[in-house]
DNA sequence: CAAGACTCCTGACGGC
DNA sequence: TGCCGTCAGGAGTCTT
């Protein structure tokens, strides 16, 4: 499932494909996708339009038109962008057909991605909370955040609008790198274990981005079509059964906030409140 | 404010 | 072999 780093990545090979293309035909195989417009709206407000600018905000990819519009997208479980001779990829979504030739396809098994436009981005971002490889963040920013909540980390850093980008995979990562129980209220931490959280969303997030992300599964492939390497390095996600890679203990699953939720129960104590371990 | 339930979807997988 | 129930999961919405 696409996160920080794999939106970051499909980011970054997308730019130089279609930065200054211009829109010359859309077609539209799944409406829903659009995220309440019609297939009208969005041919009329697409058509003739040309990309001034391909960028990322949290797992959200944005493509700046020069109307002073935008596509914003979100690929979700298993969405995929593609920029294809071919416009008739297998689960196409929408399609945009480009004045070089190429179609810009948005494929999606499961429909649970958007490729929408929008007039403004307000209407296509919701409140985000701030990027993680950004200046914005930092220790001392993440403790008061930390400190001003009481929830579950892991809930808390799933949580969009209170850290930007992390999924499922970061955040279990995340944490067994700091050694802290996904279950460990927000309010408890004391500094030094903000400060080692806050080193470990960073350097997790920077090398997956520097392995082009994760590809466990069929899904995330890079606009390339290549996986990502990130998943060798996994030290406990899906790793179930298998022992910890640095204690040797057998990592855990539970469920945590509804979300599989991988561990090891001697790096990573539970809070003496526990709930269920 | 926090947290759980529910919804959207389909392919993969386990059980029999 | 084949059918069927279950699961996975990001995020929005609704309820408790």
């Amino acid at each position: 499932m696409p996160e920080l780093p794999e939106v970051e990545t499909i980011v970054r090979q997308l730019r130089p494909q279609i930065v200054g293309r211009r829109v010359v035909a859309v077609s539209v195989h799944w409406e829903r996708t659009l995220g309440g417009a019609s297939v009208d709206q969005f041919e009329n407000a697409l058509v003739g339009r040309c990309v001034e600018r391909v960028w990322r905000r949290a797992k959200y990819f944005v493509l700046d038109l020069d109307d002073g519009t935008h596509i914003v997208g979100h690929l979700r479980m298993s969405g995929r962008l593609y920029v294809s001779p071919d416009a008739d990829l297998p689960y196409a979504r929408v399609s945009l057909a480009l004045d070089d030739g190429r179609h810009l396809v948005f494929s999606d098994v499961r429909k649970f991605g958007r490729f929408a436009h929008v007039a403004r981005l307000d209407d296509g971002l919701p409140a985000l909370g701030p990027e993680p490889l950004e200046d914005s963040f930092d220790a001392a920013w993440l403790h008061g955040a930390l400190r001003s909540r009481k929830r579950a980390l892991k809930p808390l850093l799933l949580d969009q609008s209170f850290i930007a980008g992390l999924g499922n995979i970061y955040v279990d990562e995340s944490l067994f790198t700091a050694r802290l129980h996904p279950l460990r209220l927000s309010h408890t931490l004391k500094r030094a274990q903000s400060d080692e959280l806050a080193t470990a969303i960073r350097d997790v997030l920077a090398r997956a981005v520097a392995l082009d992300g994760s590809s466990f599964d069929t899904f995330y492939r890079t606009i390339e079509g290549q996986p990502g390497a990130y998943q060798d390095e996994f030290l406990v996600y899906g790793r179930d059964g298998k022992p910890c890679r640095r204690c040797g203990h057998v990592i855990a699953k539970m469920l945590v906030a509804q979300r599989g939720t991988h561990l090891c129960r001697r790096c990573q104590r539970a809070p003496r409140t526990r709930r269920r371990t």
